[in-house]
DNA sequence: TTTTACGTAACAAATATAGTTACATTAAAA
DNA sequence: TTTTAATGTAACTATATTTGTTACGTAAAA
C-alpha cells in the first residue's frame, strides 16, 4: 500500500516558510514541492482553518506561520490535516456477527491501539522549533559559512 | 487512506479452517468472506509458498493448515502476505538532497520506526492456537451448548 | 469419462489520490 | 481607475492501486 506523505509534505513548507519573513506564495512552494500550487493552496487551507498559518491574498501576498514554532507540535499539524488514517492495516469488520472475527479483531485492535497511541505521543512531544534547530545544525555540519540562506549543495526536491 | 485488511481476513479464513477437519473449497471460504474464489486462491497461494497451509486439486480438494497452530504466528503470515506496508505515512522522499527535509525525515522516522517495531513484536508474540482459544472462550461465553458446530447466533460476513 | 477443485493469466471495475483548468475574489501597485 | 498578483474553490482529468471477474488449463477423485 501506497503511503500518505502529506505531513512529511507539510512540515517541510512549513520549515521552509519559517526561514523566510515574508509571505511565500504558494507558487513558490509548488516549484519546491515539485507540485501545483492549488495542491499548496488545499492543505495549507486546512492548516489555516486552525489557525497555524495565515494567506493573504493580492500583491504581496502569500502563506506565513502565523503562531510561534515552540507551540506548534506535530499533533497540532496531524489534527490541521484532519487526522488522516496512521495504520495501513485495519479490521475488514468492526462489530462483527462471527465470533471467530471477534477474536481476530480484538488481538488486532490491542496493536494497532498501542502503535498508534505510540505515535501520537511522539508527535506531541514533537514541535516545529525542535524540527528548525535540527535543521539549523545540519546546516552548520554541512559547511554553512554564513553567505548562504541555505546549504551550499544544490538542492533537490525542494 | 484506506486500510488493508488482508491480514484480518486471512486469520479470519485460517481460523475457520482451524475448525474444520476437512479441506475447505474456495468458494466455501468465498462465501464466507464475501468475495470472489480466484481471491481467496490468490492470497492462500501465499500463504502455501511459506508451508503455512495445503491446497489439493480435485475431488475432494481445497485448502487446510498444515502446521500446529501454536507455531503461527501473526508475524509469519505477516510475512507470507509479503510484509504489507504497516504504516499509512511515509516520507515523501528517503535521502533527500535538502536539509529541511533531512530534519523532516529524520524526526518523522523514528516515530515511525518505533510504532513498526512495536506492530512486529505483537505479531510475533500471538499464535493461531491463541486466537483459535479465544474464539472458542467466546463461543462459550455466548452460550454454546455442545449441539451447535459455531455460535447459535446466525452469523454475519463470515 | 465426468465432475470437482485448484492455478493463473488477462481483463474489467471500483476507488482513491493527485494534478489541472478555469474563473471569481481580493488587494496592492501603477 | 486599471492592471497585476495573489488566494479560494469548484469541476474535471489523469493516474495508480486494489479488487473482482472471466476464461481456461491442470489435476485428482468418483
Amino acid at each position: 500500500m501506497k503511503r500518505d506523505s502529506r505531513l512529511s509534505g507539510v512540515l517541510h513548507v512549513l520549515l521552509h516558510m519559517a526561514e523566510v519573513d515574508a509571505p511565500m506564495t504558494s507558487e513558490a512552494l509548488a516549484n519546491m514541492m515539485k507540485t501545483n500550487p492549488v495542491v499548496i493552496r488545499r492543505v495549507l487551507a486546512g492548516l489555516r482553518e486552525h489557525g497555524l498559518v495565515c494567506s493573504a491574498k493580492g500583491h504581496g501576498g502569500g502563506w506565513q506561520i502565523c503562531r510561534a514554532l515552540d507551540t506548534i507540535s506535530l499533533h497540532d499539524i496531524y489534527r490541521a490535516l484532519d487526522e488522516p488514517t496512521l495504520l495501513a492495516m485495519g479490521n475488514r469488520t468492526e462489530s462483527p456477527g462471527c465470533l471467530v472475527e471477534a477474536a481476530v479483531n480484538n488481538a488486532l485492535n490491542q496493536a494497532f491501539h498501542d502503535a498508534e497511541a505510540l505515535l501520537l505521543e511522539r508527535f506531541r512531544t514533537v514541535t516545529l522549533a525542535q524540527l528548525s534547530a535540527d535543521f539549523h545544525q545540519r546546516k552548520i555540519a554541512h559547511g554553512f559559512s554564513g553567505h548562504h540562506e541555505h546549504s551550499i549543495f544544490p538542492e533537490q526536491e525542494g
